[in-house]
This record gives structure tokens, sequence and C-alpha cells, in this order.
DNA sequence: ATACTACCCTCAAAATTTTCGTTGTGACAT
DNA sequence: ATGTCACAACGAAAATTTTGAGGGTAGTAT
């Protein structure tokens, strides 16, 4: 049985019904619900869930002000956010992510993918961070040699290569822009095309060679490491 | 008559009445002694001064601890730590800038060049920060618009260059190593020579034509923008 | 199904950055 | 003064990154 806190703030009462019957079915016991930002907002400082299923329409304070709000406080600041968007505003989804949501997921949704994401966001929990290597699915990364090896072959990457490829694989499951990956890569305001970005995933791909399947394109938004998709 | 506070963290009686002396006739008032770094920091603390002199050679707590204390401290972070320093520390003057340290000087010293590099230093905040222009002598420079102009004319700046004359110019007097202008300019624990600098300064002194008599070299550390010597 | 549109992929040229080998220069000791 | 050493300047080639254009493709509308 999951202990995971989970909080989902989503005005529509169909919806906010599914998700919690979702949720608890797949094993969450600890699911908190908020019809609105406001009180969305609250609970997320009185309860520090360890996952928010935000809707980015919401009635008065819309969800991407929730989700700047949970990021400008020390509290809720590392809280996973994954939203929930209709296809059409993608716009929203590249802002909400520049500001530091994790995911999303367009409206209408399976259960099984709402709850692979969840799991893959949770699930970082296990093995994060601060380590100074980094494996995943016989890719080996040391990060202060700037190092990394397939399957103990060691790989030729450039220096922003090997930034891009640290960059997604720190967090399986969450999708980066091109933007968030510039700012990383060449710093804040930088001046470049996001072709430029492009370019890179290309030749990284081709060095990856069949690990490559791992980096997956996200239409309209950016890249990510591998999101199984369940679909 | 200026009105800043200067810390003065100096055990040697001797040196340390010079600096009081020179200080007080330069006009600064508010002059605080400490003959070790224990006192150094607990008056930094209480005192909050504008300035500090800080002996790198003391008893007990050695200079470079008390340069980072002073760095880990919220309050005290800000304020511009002058070292003072043999002339065979030079391996330290580099870890006390990488510190954060904003200069030094090499004992002995005259009064004059003491004065100097003070004003130098305490000048910084009139004009500081956050404008989006900077001006220093016919040059000016449009942050967001990563763009240079001498007496008007527009340079054609390379990325790396603009940033690292960004860099020099935005603190006058400040000198920094090849290391951190690498860790400004292509992000921490970038993999590449310190020669990469030296070239990188070798154009820009090239496109800057005569301005470039303002970037000096200061041998065995790094670069400054424009420290009139005084000497 | 088909067309349309927006976006991504790819390639090769252009721009930038880095390396490396030499040469120049300052600081210091002899 | 001269030699020596360490470091900076410089040039040219190599490596990396970025641009820009064209072709492909997924997603949507017709």
């Amino acid at each position: 049985m999951a202990t995971e806190k989970i909080l989902v703030i989503e005005d529509e009462e169909p919806i906010r019904e599914l998700l919690k019957l979702t949720l608890e079915s797949a094993g969450y016991s600890g699911v908190y619900m908020a019809a609105n930002g406001e009180n969305g907002l609250s609970l997320a400082q009185s309860r520090l869930p360890d996952l928010i299923l935000l809707d980015l329409m919401l009635p008065g304070m819309d969800g991407l002000s929730v989700c700047r709000q949970l990021k400008s406080q020390e509290e809720t600041r590392a809280i996973p956010i994954i939203m929930l968007t209709a296809r059409s505003e993608e716009s929203d989804v590249i802002i909400g992510l520049e500001l530091g949501a994790v995911d999303y997921i367009t409206k209408p949704f399976s259960r099984k993918i709402l709850i692979a994401r969840i799991r893959a966001q949770l699930r970082q929990f296990s093995d994060v961070e601060e380590s100074n290597e980094i494996r995943r699915d016989g890719l080996m990364i040391r990060i202060d040699q700037h190092e990394v090896r397939l399957h103990g072959k060691l790989l030729d990457l450039t220096p922003s290569e090997f930034s891009i490829l640290h960059m997604l694989v720190s967090y399986p499951g969450r999708v980066y822009t091109r933007n968030q990956i510039i700012t990383r890569v060449k710093g804040d305001g930088y001046p470049v095309t996001e072709r430029a970005i492009d370019v890179q995933i290309l030749n990284l791909r081709r060095k990856l060679g069949d690990w490559a399947v791992n980096v997956d394109t996200v239409r309209g938004v950016g890249y990510r490491y591998k999101q199984e998709s369940t679909e």
C-alpha cells in the first residue's frame, strides 16, 4: 500500500471524483482534494503532500499562479507538480514547466497514464541526488568526471551533450523545454535559437545508438528521458 | 569626510597601527581593529562594516577561514574584502578571490595604493547594480540586449566575449581568476583549459581597440577592469 | 481518406570556442 | 647585466556549437 500523500486541485466536480477514485484504487490512501487555488495552496502548506495534481484552468486564482506560489515558498518548493490541462492550453504547459512543474497530462486522460506518471514522479525520491553517479538502463554517468559509459563503453560526448544528457537523465519522466535546456547549459539570457537544441539532441541520439529510444521528443513542448507511454 | 566603516583584521601591531593611521588620515572615521580572526568575525557581525581589510596570515584561525566564514553568512556576505598578503602567498590570493574576496594588496604596500584600492571598492556602492545599462569611459553595455557600444559604435562581440566583458566591467578593480571566468561563462565544472580564457581576452582586446588599456592582466592571478595603478 | 499546419529532424555551412605549440615578457636570482 | 623561470600573448588548426533551409511527420480539420 502506497503511503504517499497526493493533493488534487481541480474545480470540476466529476473530474475531481474520478481522480479521487482512480488514486484510491491505485492504493494511494492520503488523497486531499481542493476545488480552487486558494484552498489548494493552504492545503499544500498544511499537509505538505508528496505530489500535487494541479488543474491549470481554475476559477479565481488560476493554476499557473498557484504553481508560482508553490514554487516561491521554501516548504512547498520541492513538491513535484503535475499539471492537468486541456489539449489547447499548450503554451500554459510550457510556462508551467518553466516555473518548475515536472510534468503535465492532457485531459481527457486514461487512468493508466495518470497512474504511470504519478508513479514515475514519486519513484524519484528513492534514488535522488547528490551522488556522483547516475545509472539508468546500462548507462552510467560519472558527474564530476564528465564521463558517460554505455554498457561499460566510454562515450565521447561534447560538453553540451553531456550537460543535456545529465539534465534529462537526472529526472526520469520530467519534461524540459528547449528554453530550460538552453538556460541550464549556456546560462540565462544566452542568445541562441531553439533549433540549436534539436541538433544537440540529434547528435546525442546518434552517439547513444539504441539507447536513444529513451530520449523522447514531446511534441510542441520539449524533451524528456524515458516516459514509457503505457498507452 | 568619508563615513564608511572599515574593519581591519591584522595581527601585527605595527602594521595595524600604520593601517589605522593611514585610513584615518584619508578621512575614514569609522575604523575598527581586530588582532585575530575570531575578533574580526564578531566585529564584522556586530558592526557590519562597509569594507574589510583582511590579513591572510593570522595566528589561530587563518585569513582564508575568516573569509569563508564571512561569505557563508547572509549578513556579511556582501561586504567587500580586500586581502593583505605577503608576496609569496599568491596561491592563497587565488583561493581568496575564488571565495569571493574582491581584491588583494601585497605587503609591503604604499599608502597611496591602499587608499586607491579602498576607494575603488567603496565607490562601487554608489552606482551599483540591477540597471540594464553600464557606462564606463565611453563604453556602454546594454545587458539584456547583449549589446556593447564603444563611443556609440556597436561592437560585434561573441556571447562569451560579451559575458567576460560584462563580468569585468561590473566591478571595476575587482580581480577575477581564469577559473572564476570559466565558471561564470560556461558553468561550474565545465571542462576547459585556462588558456581558452587568454584567447577570449585577446580577441576582446582586439575588438576593444584603444579601450583595451582598461583591461588589465594581473600576472599570476587573472584579469581585471581598470585599476589605475597610482603607483 | 485527404489536406493542412505546425513542428521536428537533418544536413552542411558558418560562427564560435578551444587546444596546442611558440614566442614574448616580467620578476627574480645570480 | 644576464640567465632562468613562470606565465601571458599570439597564431593557426581542431573541435564544438549554431544557423538556416528543406524535407518529413504527427495531429487536426475538412
